[in-house]
RNA sequence: UCCUCAGUAGCUCAAUGGUAGAGCACCCGGCUGUUAACCGGUAGGUUGCAGGUUCGAGUCCUGCCUGAGGAGCCA
C-alpha cells in the first residue's frame, strides 16, 4: 500500500478541522523566532503554513523543522484549525515532520528575477504560486473547449503532426527526414479537419503546431497548441456565432471555476465579466476607416493591420471583436471570396481586448471545385501535393466554416499575462529549446 | 533579417576615467504570530569575450557573443 490513500490535499483541509492529518508537500517558505517556526508548505493543490511552537512539540520534531531548507520535501502531520490571520482561513499545528529529501540551496528565492534567469530554471519556477496559478487556469480552459465543443455535437479528430508539405503554403516550417522521404512539423491541421468534417460533419482538432519564424515577440512561440473547428454545412455567419458561443463559455467557466487562481494573478474580473455573446462585429473597410480617424492616416485599404493596428481596433470595444471581410489578397487562398464583392474574402479575425491581438482566425472555405482549382493557380501551390484536398470538392462538395483558435494566446488574455511564455509549461521560444 | 536597450557576487542592482559595493540567498548567532519576517556577524568577484585608447578602464572606442523589448510574419 502507498502512502497516498492517507494523505489530505491542501485544497481539502477546510474539511478536516480539529483532526490531525497527514500531508505530504514541499517546505515553500520558512520563517522563525527562537521559539516558534512557521513552515509554509505546498503540495500542488494549495498553499497553508504550518506552525511549531517549540515547548509544545517533542524536542525532536523541533529540530527536524529547523533543519529544513527551502523546497525540501516532507511528510507533515498536525491538527488542522482555522485561523484569520491566514491567507486560506486555516492552519496546522504541526505534531511531527519526516524529511523525505533535504534540498540543496534552491536557485529561486522569494525576490524578483529577470527573465532569462527564470526561463533556465523554468522547471522549478512552475512550482511558484503564479505559475501554478497560470497552468492551473490553462486546465481548466482546455477542459471548457472540450466540454462546450462535446456538447455542441463536435467529434475530436486528431490530424498528423508530421506532414509532407505546407498547409498553407506561406509560414517556414520545421524541416525533418521521415526515413527517406522530407517531411515537416505540422503548423495547421485545417485541411484535414476539413477532410474529417466531410466525415464526421462538425469536428476539432486539439494540438501542437509548429512555426519556424523569427518572430520575437510577446506573443509568439515557436512551438503553440491551437483548437482547430471545422464545420460541414455551416456557413460564414453560423461560425462566427460558434466562435462567440465558444470564446463566451470558456470565459464564463475560468470566472466560475479558478476564482482562487484569478485571485493570486491579480486579473481584473470586471473586464471579463464583460465577455458576452454576441460580440460586436465591424467590416475590414470600417476598421481601416476607424484607423484613419484613430492617427493611423497612411493605412492602405488593401494591407494587412499590424500589432498597433490591431491594439487600437481592440480599444474601441469592451469585448472580442470580430473583423469580417478581409482582402482576398491578404489572406489564405482557401478562403471563399463573398459572392457580392469577389475582391474580400468570407473570414473573420477575433481580436481579444486589452491589446492581446488576434485570438481566432477562420473563415468559409471554398466549396467550388474550379474556383478552388484557379486559387491554386494564383497562389503557386503544387496541385499535385494537394490531389487528396482537391479530391474533396470532387466527391460531395458542402458548404463548410472552420477556425483556429490561438490557447496560448486566449490563455495571456485571460490570466491578463504580460507574455505568452508563461501561459505554456515548457516555452519553445526564438532563442529558447531549454530546459 | 532590421531597430532599440542590457550584460558587475548565486540572485536583484549600484559605482563622475582614480582602492569593485549594497540588499537578498547560503552559513553562524538572536528573537513566541511571522506574511518577500526582522536584528547582528562570516564568507562570497577573470565586471560576457577579444582587442584598442590612457599614467590608470566596470566606465571611453572597435568587433564578437548572449539576452530582453519591438518591427516584419502570424495564432
Amino acid at each position: 500500500m502507498g502512502v497516498t490513500h492517507v494523505l489530505v490535499r491542501i485544497d481539502r483541509i477546510s474539511e478536516h478541522v480539529g483532526q490531525e492529518i497527514k500531508i505530504g508537500g514541499w517546505l515553500y517558505n520558512k520563517r522563525s523566532s527562537g521559539k516558534i517556526q512557521f513552515l509554509q508548505l505546498r503540495d500542488g493543490t494549495g498553499f497553508v503554513q504550518g506552525v511549531l511552537v517549540k515547548n509544545q512539540v517533542e524536542p525532536e520534531v523541533w529540530e527536524t523543522a529547523k533543519q529544513l531548507t527551502q523546497e525540501s520535501s516532507l511528510y507533515v502531520w498536525g491538527v488542522v484549525r482555522a485561523d484569520e490571520r491566514a491567507p486560506s482561513g486555516y492552519e496546522l499545528d504541526v505534531t511531527k515532520v519526516e524529511i523525505i529529501q533535504l534540498a540543496e540551496e534552491y536557485p529561486i528565492q522569494k525576490k524578483e528575477h529577470g527573465v532569462d534567469f527564470l526561463m533556465d530554471h523554468r522547471h522549478l519556477w512552475i512550482r511558484s504560486p503564479r505559475q501554478r496559478a497560470i497552468l492551473k487556469i490553462r486546465a481548466e480552459i482546455i477542459r471548457a473547449i472540450q466540454d462546450h465543443l462535446n456538447q455542441q455535437g463536435f467529434t475530436l479528430v486528431d490530424p498528423p503532426i508530421l506532414t509532407p508539405s505546407a498547409c498553407e503554403g506561406t509560414t517556414n516550417l520545421f524541416h525533418t527526414k521521415y526515413f527517406d522521404e522530407d517531411a515537416y512539423l505540422t503548423q495547421s491541421g485545417q485541411l484535414y479537419m476539413e477532410a474529417a468534417a466531410m466525415a464526421l460533419n462538425r469536428v476539432y482538432s486539439f494540438g501542437p503546431t509548429f512555426r519556424a519564424e523569427k518572430s520575437k515577440t510577446r506573443r509568439h512561440l515557436i512551438e503553440f497548441w491551437m483548437i482547430e473547428p471545422e464545420m460541414a454545412f455551416v456557413d460564414h455567419e453560423g461560425n462566427l456565432e460558434i466562435q462567440e458561443q465558444l470564446v463566451a463559455h470558456i470565459v464564463d467557466h475560468v470566472l466560475n471555476h479558478c476564482q482562487a487562481e484569478l485571485k493570486t494573478l491579480g486579473r481584473d474580473l470586471s473586464a471579463l465579466e464583460k465577455v458576452k455573446a454576441p460580440f460586436p462585429r465591424i467590416t475590414y473597410d470600417e476598421a481601416v476607416e476607424l484607423l484613419h480617424r484613430e492617427g493611423f492616416s497612411d493605412f492602405q485599404w488593401g494591407d494587412d493591420f499590424g500589432a498597433p493596428h490591431e491594439t487600437k481596433i481592440a480599444e474601441s470595444f469592451d469585448r472580442p471583436v470580430f473583423i469580417t471581410h478581409y482582402p482576398t489578397e491578404v489572406k489564405a487562398f482557401y478562403m471563399k471570396p463573398d459572392p457580392n464583392r469577389p475582391e474580400v474574402v468570407l473570414c473573420a479575425d477575433l481580436i481579444a481586448p486589452e491589446g492581446y491581438g488576434e485570438i481566432i482566425g477562420g473563415s468559409q472555405r471554398i466549396d467550388d471545385p474550379e474556383l478552388l482549382a484557379e486559387r491554386f493557380e494564383v497562389h503557386r501551390l503544387p496541385k499535385e501535393a494537394y490531389a487528396w484536398y482537391l479530391d474533396l470538392r470532387k466527391y460531395g462538395s458542402v458548404p463548410h466554416s472552420g477556425f483556429g483558435l490561438g490557447l496560448e494566446r486566449t490563455v495571456a488574455w485571460i490570466c491578463g499575462l504580460e507574455h505568452v511564455r508563461e501561459t505554456i509549461p515548457f516555452p519553445r521560444m526564438l532563442n529558447r529549446l531549454y530546459p
